[in-house]
Formats: structure tokens, sequence, C-alpha cells
DNA sequence: CGCCGAAGTTGCTGCTGTCAACATTATTGG
DNA sequence: CCAATAATGTTGACAGCAGCAACTTCGGCG
């Protein structure tokens, strides 16, 4: 059994980056302070930098961490739904993720986790990239998407949804309600073929709703 | 003429948003110092309290100032071309201008400038949408695009063009010159009628490189 | 001419990141 | 089985920053 408290924590790397992510969701990025992640796990205030070189460090743990959940959402949906279909429901998890933890979501992509200097977090990024991109792959199989330009075509659909998520986020849009911005995605991935009017009304898929 | 140094600066409060300026397009939104920009306008490191309520009230007035510059940069484009055209020259405008200062460009959407709390910044935020919005309106009145739900077509074109910015920025995309980018981004405002081959080496609109 | 408020200054507190030196524990080679 | 050593955690220090309080200077108004 562990003493009171012993002098080497055990795991502690794991305890900051979870402080580090509580930290961030109550208070966001400018929250995130290397003393208070300290703080919460109970260790001294100079500790951290044995696991981290410094405070971008932490951070770039947290949007690494931020990039390996988002590709887990997206990659889970609906594996009996058609490739499209499966395409449009993880470009709706990626605005829904960033909804419901947008101060995580700020961490991965408003600084600039350059490669040389993050590899792992870059290569998180990649990995996410990298789902979305057979997703659209398979869509182009399935002949539900015209077959060239994988890349551009993998990369227009994440500038959809991106900018949705982060003009959102950023309070730019007049609805109120999380739905109602999932809605606007929903209608503006379907494209000209999709359903004219009622777009504010039209139901979402259910798996959408359990992030 | 003015003497050596007067106690009072005169125009204290313009010189500290130039300085804040320069200093987030040097080191970024946070290196934003108070006291960095009280030094660059040769004042104590107190004085600005006098012109702002803290630190973010002077980034919300860069914030307003980038807003009123994009929104100038945006309503500037061409006066003869057709009203898409027009659209879709503010489109790439807008990516430019993201390109070019990034940091500005993060400061103005990086940050939840609420209504109640920073009202400036708000209304030039909404003044910049506006432009947005009848640029839409044009097209629908010139039969370019359908006459329907003209908010929410101008969203939808404001969340593409702002997913690209943002993403360019944060280093996400392969392509390494801006000109890719921009090219990238026309094809993409172009839809599925426009050319299908060669985005890469397409030409861009004159003015584009003139900002 | 005197007064008052606006604009600017100096000085202070508490917080932070980061460095250096030290203490304790885990590990591993003999 | 034990000592050397690396890994991990601690205490103490320094400089820079945001923000508060008290003081000073200056322009304008009676």
């Amino acid at each position: 059994m562990p003493a009171a408290r012993p002098y080497h924590h055990g795991n502690l790397k794991q305890a900051l980056l979870e402080a580090a992510v509580e930290l961030i969701a109550e208070t966001g990025p400018r929250g995130l302070t290397l003393r208070e992640a300290a703080r919460r796990a109970s260790v001294s205030h100079n500790a951290p930098y044995r696991h981290f070189r410094d405070r971008d460090d932490l951070l770039a743990a947290v949007a690494t961490d931020g990039f390996d959940r988002l590709t887990r959402a997206m990659a889970s949906g609906g594996r009996k739904a058609s490739p499209l279909n499966r395409l449009r429901r993880s470009g709706l998890t990626y605005v829904q993720f960033a909804l419901r933890w947008p101060q995580h979501f700020a961490v991965m992509f408003d600084m600039p986790w350059n490669q040389p200097d993050y590899p792992e977090c870059a290569a998180a990024a990649e990995r996410c990239f990298g789902t979305l991109l057979s997703l659209v792959r398979d869509c182009q199989a399935a002949k539900q998407m015209p077959p060239d330009d994988t890349e551009r075509r993998a990369y227009h659909a994440w500038s959809l949804v991106h900018g949705i998520a982060k003009l959102a986020n950023a309070g730019q849009f007049p609805w109120r309600s999380k739905a109602e911005v999932l809605r606007f995605c929903a209608f503006s991935m379907a494209g000209p073929g999709g359903p004219a009017q009622d777009w504010r009304s039209a139901p979402l898929p259910d798996s959408v709703s359990s992030i």
C-alpha cells in the first residue's frame, strides 16, 4: 500500500497532462500554468520540468492528446452507413468535438506546432488527416465522389468543417444552440443536391449526439 | 513644434495601438505586453491604463483595427467585375489577408470578443460580415446565385474561406507558397462548375496580389 | 490667478516561467 | 547483496508581467 505521499509520484507525466486538460477546459489556453498543474498533481512547482521542456511542451502534449481523441471520434462513426454518409457524419463529429471542447480545440489549432519542434503533435495531426483521407478514398471507391484529386477533396472538406467550427466557437454565428450549428453544418456538407428548404429543422444522425 | 518630451504624450492611445500591432506582428498575441507597448511609446509602464482597461482591452482594440482593415480590403475589389467575381475576389482577399498578417488575424478570431464586454470589436466584426452579406445579395440580384437563404449562403462562404485561412496559418496544408494556397482557395470557391484539372497552375486575379 | 480633473509617474504586491543546487529514490552492474 | 548512478522531486532564487495605490504634472475653466 502507498504511504501518505511517496517522494516519487509514479505517474506524474500523465497526471500533469490530465490536470492541464482540465485547466484548459476551465480557463482556456491562457489559464494553463505549469505551477497550477503542478499544484493539482500535488507536486512542487518545478517537478513538471522533468517531463516537459517548458510550458509550450505541455501545451503541445495537450494538443497531441486532442488530435488523438478527435481521430478516434471521427473514425468510430457507424460502420454500416455508406462511405458518403460516414464522411458526412465524421464532419459533424468534427464540429461537435470543437463545440464540446472549444478550448482544447483551440490549443490544437491556434498554435503552430511545427514538425521539427513538436514531432509527436505533428504526427497526431497527420493521423487525424489520414482518417479523413481514407474516408474520402472510400467514397471515391464506392463511386459516390469523382475519383480524382483525393487530397484536394479532403482538404476542401476539412476547410469547410474547420471554418464552421472556428467561427462557431468565435461566436460569429447568430445561432444559439449547438444543434443549430450542426444542422447548418449538415446542410453545408450536403451541397447543391441536398434539401433546399427547412434546413433549420432537419434532423441529425443519432450518433452525432453521443460524442 | 513639440519640445523634447512633454509630460503629456498627446496621442498615446493611437501610439499604443500601433505599437501593439507591430508587437503582435513580430511575436504573436502572447508577445503583446502592456509594458513593452508602453516602452515603445516611451511612456511609463502604467500609462496604458489611462486608455485601456487591461491587456485584453488593448488586444480587442487590435482586433477591431484588424476587422476594419479587412472590411476595407474586401470591399475594395474591382468594381467593374461581375457580382460573383467580386464575391470570389473578396474570398481570396480574405485568405490573403490572413496569410499576410497571421498574428493579427489570430487576434481577431482566436478570442471570444463578446458583445457586452467589447461592443466596438463586435460592431467591427458585424460590419465585416455586412460587406460579405451585400456581396452575396448582389450575386442574387444579378441571378448568379439562387435567391433564397442569403444569410446561410454568406455564412457558408465565410466558413469555407475562414477554414482555409486558419488551416493554412496552422501549417496543416502541404503547400509551401501562399500562391498555392490561394489557388486552392480559388478552386474551392469555384464549385463543381469550375475547371476540373490544372488547378495548381491556374492564374489568379491580379488585384489579389496587391493587398 | 487658482482650482480641478485628465494624463503620466513611481512604487508595490502577487503571480509566473525558468535556472541552479540539492535531496531522495529506483535501477542496474558487479 | 550492495554501491554507484541516473531519474525524479524539492527548495530557493531571479527577472518579467498585470494590476493596484498614491503621487505629480499639465491643460483648461471659472
